[in-house]
DNA sequence: TCCCTGAGTTTGGAAGCCGGACTCAGGCTA
DNA sequence: TAGCCTGAGTCCGGCTTCCAAACTCAGGGA
């Protein structure tokens, strides 16, 4: 059983792409997660087509990463903005390995464009892969992937036993060479 | 200074969404972290249409993360395969990043699809963000921004000092409440 | 000579993105 | 009371991607 075996819309990555996949919902929410969160405030930051936003942001409302909350300025009426549920809040380290990826390989030799730091503490931000066992995973670390409970075999290819959903779990090396 | 007041498309998130922000190539790239290397494999295993397949590969090699390396089987004639550069394969926190929020929300009843281990040692891997100091930071920890040597400000809004490329760094806070 | 295979390319129709114009609801102004 | 303004969208025509299926191309084998 080879992870080419097993059916690829059924992964967590599949799944999550699927909801913030295309040009714009990431940015859409690296500017929620930035305190913007009104209809023409992202508009005019991040200048996408109007009608695009309101797509982008229906859709993040419907996968409940954001939700669309009333408010009402002093002399003016009920409008909308848009804030981080606690789903969309834990897409946050996503952001930050996007951030740190771009820092590190499409920089100008100005340097980075902006720096994070815990708010409490002052230190700057970084993420981290490990183990379990408190290892560092770096980026030729090998690791093993096991099909989990949710795992199915690819349409195409006949399990081993048939009958069992999740064949026996043979290990698959990951990353290559 | 407000977030909002700096130029959106100087931001390393936007830099690396610009390189990985369709729906197909983060995909291609989780398939070639998992040794699927050709492009009839990929292409039978993502569903993907051969032409935007043939269009994401030479855009990936273009950007530098992958490299297109001959190969030979016995009796057949030289072909050509993918793999992952280092600048490839420092993208992996920002895949694992994806898989874990996919198996915390995107999970169907029988759980997760897949699960990864530190190949050493047989620990499950896991995603962490950290300040320097060792804390670490949750989906509620306020972090601050930082206007790097980088930054510029957006077309629209005037410097508060004319002439100085990047104003005041004044903290902007991340993460809303 | 013909057939097969892997790795694309071409093609025509469907879907998505863009900028700009238009709508809609309510508060403010005259 | 009519008219104006604003934020938050929707609508529209043109242009660019996406898709599936058919076609091409280079070499090895029967």
């Amino acid at each position: 059983m080879k992870w080419a075996d097993y059916d690829s819309t059924v992964c967590s990555v599949a799944r999550t792409v699927e909801v913030l996949g295309d040009r714009w919902t990431l940015l859409v929410l690296r500017d929620v997660f930035n305190g913007i969160r009104r209809f023409a405030d992202l508009s005019a930051h991040l200048g996408i087509a109007r009608d695009v936003l309101a797509k982008r942001l229906a859709a993040l409302v419907e996968e409940g990463l954001i939700s669309r909350v009333p408010y009402q300025e002093p002399g003016a009426r009920t409008r909308y903005e848009y804030r981080l549920t606690d789903a969309g809040r834990e897409l946050r380290p996503v952001l930050l390995a996007l951030l740190e990826w771009g820092d590190r390989h499409r920089c100008d030799a100005a340097g980075p464009p902006a720096q994070l730091f815990h708010a409490e503490c002052g230190a700057p931000v970084r993420v981290e892969v490990r183990c379990a066992e408190g290892h560092e995973i770096g980026p030729r670390t090998r690791l093993t992937a096991k099909p989990g409970p949710g795992s199915r075999l690819a349409p195409g290819s006949r399990p081993a036993q048939p009958g069992s959903r999740s064949a026996q779990p043979a290990t698959v090396p990951t990353s290559s060479p």
